[in-house]
DNA sequence: ATTACTAAGCAGCGAGTAA
DNA sequence: TTTACTCGCTGCTTAGTAA
């Protein structure tokens, strides 16, 4: 939808255009939004046309309905706006899942991790990670947590190796609760790795390439 | 602000651009929003040139942080949407304050009134309505209000005359607790009643002319 | 009063390209 | 790789005006 076609929309909402009708003439649309009547004119009919608003004619004025179309697109922008000021309490990814090289199951299987994860998850992880590949641009939100901060794995020795620390989100995909982990020494990636106390490719029925959400929880301040 | 410089600025701060830096290039914020790179290039010079971002260059992206100017503009464009969805629950109405022609005393100092008054509003009305004039567009919300409902204040008769049934609904000016009454006869007009508890003229030190704000509440299904 | 057409002008778009 | 210039073209805008 056109950004200047939404913001007429948005106008009419505020003027009571959602589940009720309103009496507006063009030129007083147009003064709403600082711009000519014959825009006003045409944006409406742009409008009408894509089924986002119905209209009725009187003799004066014109009878503006937001339909239920309108009412979606307009919840679509709410949405958006409401994530950006939430962002501080949740950053959503969207990517599909992809099979990591079973390294997951290797670390998720030592006891130095598992423990912290017990401690600071409650829950203990199902063997191997879950991956989530994204977009390269979203790796900026992987920033933002880095940045906003949350449960630190500590680094820890075996014999045979050093472990290092982790940084770590509770989160969930598609709604099933688990923790993403971020390796404080790799660089992003475009890869995220999600632990789960259930196993989360046969609990969710996904196979490689399989759209998912996940959802990233942070710790408020 | 151009709504397309601001459906990019929104983009940025969905990214995590606000109090965050991010690093993008123009190609790959171009493919978020569906354009050029020269197009996406473009906005990105008239944000920085307006204030709403700030950048700076590496090598390779660019470091992109939405500024207090920005984040501004975007709080604005949420809250016209939270006041949207919020329509069934308050709406708001800008006016300036006017003289009415002393009816308004006549009419609040009505036993038959006051009663009810005091009933369904849980306090006494000062003498007199303050009368604030809105513009004609604004009209459609008090449409919106008498399609909703609200308070029902009943007709009565003294041994004079009959005094029409009212509706009413609990609002504050500039924050300040009061009701306002419309008439169930008059037709919409681009004054309203407001009554209150407190002289609202002193207690806002508010002179003919003066924008005031007027905040209708709704009773919630 | 209203809506909306036509026509002309101008702003925004993007291919090509420089740095 | 980047960003951002020029420039021709498209499409949005608005004055004038009909209905």
């Amino acid at each position: 939808m056109k950004p200047y076609l939404l913001q007429m929309l948005k106008e009419i909402a505020l003027l009571g255009g959602v589940r009720n009708t309103i009496e507006v003439s063009s030129v007083e649309l147009a003064d709403q939004l600082n711009t000519s009547q014959q825009t006003a004119s045409r944006y409406l009919l742009e409008l009408d046309k894509k089924e986002f608003i119905h209209r009725e004619f009187g003799i004066k004025k014109q009878r503006i309905t937001i339909t239920d179309n309108g009412l979606h697109a307009l919840e679509d922008e709410y949405s958006q706006y409401k994530q950006i000021f939430d962002l501080e309490s949740k950053v959503c990814f969207k990517g599909v899942a992809v099979s990591g090289m079973g390294e997951g199951k290797y670390y998720t299987n030592q006891p130095g991790y598992i423990q912290q994860f017990q401690q600071l998850l409650q829950f203990t992880p199902h063997p191997g990670t879950f991956n989530v590949e994204i977009t390269p641009i979203e790796r900026n939100k992987l920033r933002l947590l880095k940045n906003v901060g949350g449960l630190e794995i500590e680094e820890f020795t075996t014999k045979n190796r050093t472990f290092g620390s982790v940084l770590c989100f509770p989160a969930s995909v598609n709604g099933v609760k688990g923790a993403i982990v971020l390796p404080r020494r790799s660089h992003y990636s475009t890869i995220i790795e999600v632990i789960s106390p259930h196993y989360l490719r046969e609990r969710l029925a996904i196979k490689d390439g399989d759209p998912v959400e996940v959802m990233v929880f942070l710790k408020k301040k």
